[in-house]
DNA sequence: TTGCGTGCAAAGGTTTTGCATGGCA
DNA sequence: TGCCATGCAAAACCTTTGCACGCAA
């Protein structure tokens, strides 16, 4: 029973993920960007159109850091990550899908020993990327 | 410089999670515990001690849901041992523990072939685990 | 005595919820 | 018209901080 109706709001902020796929906004952010084009959305608002977004698979919610804002970025819903994983940068945010064979044996092991069935659609790696590191090491 | 007393609490909080390597604690659980054992430790306090247990490499903190306590879980004072994994089933809601060598190869893999460090830490895999997809197939 | 440790309450931040109103179909 | 969506404020939630008092050394 999936009601729902189509409203400014919800098509506003649709598109400001869809128009930034691969960048990431926090609730905030999408309020700023609401206003910006000329329509204020109240911040419940937003955390509601949210949620429905992320159960629908269209948007994935990111912790980039602990006590901080989460974080929001459009991944599309045709856009099939069945078969890669996404490694997220705590550092800068940076989010990096990864196709590997490699990682295709860890879900055989943990399922083979462990009896668990990784979804990779689900599952995001966190860690600090190249780029950070050698930053971090200067 | 590390000026510290040691006092009850400190000696407490230690101990309950010393005594339960392996377990997770949030900050609430800590408290209920503490006052099993007939002292009532303040809310402030625990988080004051783990953010120095943590500091001193003896306490790990994760974060298994966003939006919930996090949790802390005693590893000692030797980083020698396992990276330590969790699968988190995305049915039931149960959170399991894996150490495994073939997971550190994983790391190495990512580190070596992608450039990205992964932080055991802060990485939960996304799943099913065996009692529900078993309770699925019936 | 010195100064860290403690505990309470209040503050800080993000996210959720209640409720009356507004808007879509 | 029926019902979902909205927005404001308040609540819920975890965690941190301020401050006076307690306690270890």
């Amino acid at each position: 029973m999936e009601n729902s109706y189509n409203t400014k709001q919800g098509e506003l902020i649709l598109n400001i993920l869809k128009n930034a796929a691969g960048e990431h906004f926090t609730a905030d952010d999408i309020i700023r960007l609401s206003e910006q084009e000329g329509r204020k959305v109240g911040k419940a608002t937003v955390y509601r159109h949210l949620d429905k977004l992320i159960r629908s698979g269209k948007v994935r919610k990111y912790i980039v850091e602990e006590g901080m804002s989460a974080c929001f970025e459009y991944v599309g819903a045709s856009h099939s990550c069945h078969s890669h994983y996404h490694l997220k940068c705590s550092s800068c945010g940076e989010l990096l899908h990864v196709k590997c064979d490699f990682l295709d044996e860890v879900s055989s092991h943990i399922f083979g020993h462990h009896g668990f069935e990784i979804k990779p659609e689900k599952t995001v790696l966190y860690g600090i990327c190249k780029n950070c590191r050698e930053a971090e090491n200067v």
